[in-house]
DNA sequence: ATGGGTGCAAAACATTTGCAAAAGT
DNA sequence: ACTTTTGCAAATGTTTTGCACCCAT
C-alpha cells in the first residue's frame, strides 16, 4: 500500500484518488507549490479535479498536520509535504522556495519567549531570503 | 519636523498627510496591522482615504524599505513600521503579533545557506506560533 | 508649471459556500 | 446503507487598474 493511503487512513481521512494524488505530490517534490499550481500539476492526471477541492483538501491536511503551508510572503503561500519545521530558502528572483533540512532549529528564541513573554510555543518558521546560485549570475 | 516626514524625504516620496498618517501609525504601534486595519484606522483621523491608496502606500513603502511585510501565514499578513529584521511571536489564539526585539538573528542559517547552497541571503524572518500568556488561560 | 499622488469605480483575481451527485467505508 | 467527498456554479472577498482631478514641489 502506498505510504500516502496509511496516512490519510492515520488521520481518519477518507483515502480517494485526488487525495493520494495531492499528498504524494506534495511529498515527492522538492517544491512549495501553491494552491494553483498544485491544482495545474493535479489536473495532468486527473483532468476534471476543481480548484475548490483542492482548496478543501489544502486545508484539510493542514490541519490534520500533514503538511505545511509555508507563507514566504502575503503573495507567495506555498504548502511542504513535510511537517516538520525546518529552515527555507527563499529566492527573490525565481520564487522558488528550498527546503534547508539540516540544522535544528534554534531554540533559544522559544525559550526567551517563554520565560520573557510567557509564551508557549508550537511551532517555528526560519525564512532566508535572497538569491539562489542560478539567480546570482543573471 | 516630524520624523516621519524625513523618512519620506529620505527615500524621494513626496510628503502628504495620507502618507504621513500611516507611516507614523506603523511605527508608533506595537502591533502589526494588515490592510484593512490600517485603512481603518487612517479614517479616523482622514474619513476621505481610499482603501487603493493604502494598498499603494504599503507597496511602496515596502519597496523603499520603510517598512517590512509580515507573513505569519496565508491569511494573516500585516505590516511593521519597524524594517529592521527581528523575531515575531504570533498568537495562534488571539492573532496578535508581537516584536521580539531582543537577540540578534542567528547567523549561522545564513552562512550555511551560502556555504551550501551558494545564497546570497538578503533578509530573514523568525516566527515563533503558539499561545500568549492571555490566551493560555482561556 | 509639472509630475506625482489620490479617490473613485470598475475590473480582475482569489477564495469560500451550498448543494446534488458520486464514491468510500 | 450510510457518510464523506467531490465538482459545479454562484457568491463573496480581496487586490489591482485606469483615469480625472488635486496637491506638493
Amino acid at each position: 500500500m502506498q505510504p500516502e493511503q496509511k496516512l490519510l487512513r492515520s488521520v481518519s481521512l477518507k483515502v480517494t484518488p485526488q487525495r493520494t494524488a495531492i499528498l504524494h505530490l506534495l511529498r515527492e517534490s522538492r517544491e512549495h507549490p501553491g494552491v494553483d499550481k498544485v491544482h495545474r500539476m493535479i489536473l495532468q492526471k486527473y483532468p476534471s479535479v476543481s480548484l475548490a477541492t483542492i482548496y478543501k483538501t489544502l486545508e484539510l491536511f493542514k490541519e490534520k498536520g500533514l503538511i505545511q503551508e509555508v507563507a514566504a510572503s502575503a503573495r507567495q503561500v506555498g504548502y511542504d509535504g513535510n511537517p516538520e519545521f525546518h529552515p527555507h530558502l527563499v529566492c527573490k528572483s525565481c520564487k522558488e522556495i528550498l527546503d534547508m533540512p539540516e540544522g535544528d532549529f534554534p531554540q533559544e528564541y522559544a525559550r526567551e519567549a517563554s520565560e520573557k513573554y510567557g509564551y508557549q510555543v508550537k511551532s517555528q518558521q526560519l525564512f532566508l531570503y535572497g538569491l539562489c546560485a542560478e539567480c546570482q549570475e543573471h
